[in-house]
DNA sequence: CGTCGAATTGACTATATAGTCGAACTGACT
DNA sequence: AGTCAGTTCGACTATATAGTCAATTCGACG
């Protein structure tokens, strides 16, 4: 009966807990979007979290915890953009294509996202690998005019990247991440009559969307 | 009598104070190449530095204010990179394509110089503008497939600045800066035929090029 | 080698931050 | 209403940082 007792409080427990940590990760969040890592204060956190210190860690062990458990939920809506299409979408050039496209949407009707990305310089570690993977695909199939890897990568995310950027400064056009994909992929070398018309089709539908608010 | 006196003892202040000013800034800079701005406090400069307290709140009022000084430096350097080919180069092409193997260059010579370009997010405003304004002369001769200065700018700057982070991470192969500057011209939609001799050339000394390894 | 203005020093105060800890609270269960 | 593990609180200590200022040093000059 102790052992049922033990279980179930801990069950309890953990709810409550969860629910508090993710209050302190949101906030943890939002401040990493307008300051950089070595930057960021406990006394900030649990102001703007609405906790006490001593709530803070009992949660995590240090700042650099935090701001780990924030680049998690970070990789994580990463991987939710994308995650159905890399299953369906065979083509490595398309699977890119989309979630260059995918993660540019993303950012411009979600500037908070966008900045934090745009900090976080190197973005989530998991992203590139799988970019990676597919431009090693790509360039096994002689689709690229780069025969390096890593320089296609940095090419792709450098745009990416940047255009981002862009649009947390101006005022982002409909068909911004369309162009700007067309970009990277004639830097990339890929003909044209290539990997461009699953992300046409995408751009057409959400020009509607943006535009109806 | 009084009046040399005085010119001639702030002339002789003068000297000292450069020279500690610019101890003080060289610091900074080192700094500065690890740390955003914001992480950057009095205490590390003056250590670095090898200076009192004092001394630094003599020469400047804040941290902001050095900050600023390490931001101006960094921009001259820029410049002197540039700054002959800018007025001997008349195509506007071939000016933006110098400057991008140059700065490149420059970056895989001096990984100091490159992580304090790379942190500063968006590289010093000056170049933008020079950059626009070789993108704008070169859309008006209908030489770039994007019509948008802006979207051509990051471009440019994405590629170069995600490229330069790179060659922190990894060695830089030789080619490198032909290779990322190509991509670059591509991903702007110059033709083949354009804008590309000068960069060849400079590339020249590296060359038996892309095929090797 | 004494003078004097400019530059430098480091001790000092006030404030901010990191991290700790015992006490108080919560809520499911009895 | 009482119990109790888990959670939360906030006061507290120790350390770090920003910014000030009177005292000292520097060095060209007569």
């Amino acid at each position: 009966m102790a052992k049922i007792d033990l279980a179930r409080r801990a069950e309890i427990g953990r709810e409550k807990r969860v629910r508090t940590r993710v209050q302190i990760v949101d906030a943890g969040l939002l401040l990493l979007a307008d300051q950089p890592p070595e930057a960021l204060t406990v006394n900030a956190i649990v102001e703007s979290a609405g906790v006490a210190k001593g709530t803070f860690y009992y949660h995590f062990q240090s700042v650099e915890e935090l701001v780990a458990a924030v680049g998690a939920k970070l990789a994580d809506t990463f991987d939710e953009l994308v995650a159905r299409s890399r299953l369906e979408q065979s083509d490595s050039i398309e699977r890119m294509a989309f979630a260059f496209t995918r993660f540019l949407e993303k950012a411009i009707s979600d500037p908070v996202w966008a900045r934090l990305v745009v900090r976080s310089a190197q973005a989530p570690a998991g992203i590139r690998e799988h970019l990676k993977a597919d431009l090693a695909e790509a360039i096994a199939e002689g689709r690229l005019a780069t025969e390096d890897v890593e320089l296609a990568a940095d090419i792709v995310v450098g745009i990416w990247t940047q255009v981002a950027r862009g649009t947390l400064e101006r005022r982002a056009t409909p068909d911004l991440p369309h162009q700007a994909l067309q970009a990277a992929l004639r830097a990339l070398g890929v003909p044209r009559t290539q990997g461009r018309h699953a992300a046409a089709a995408r751009a057409g539908r959400n020009k509607s969307q943006i535009g109806s608010k």
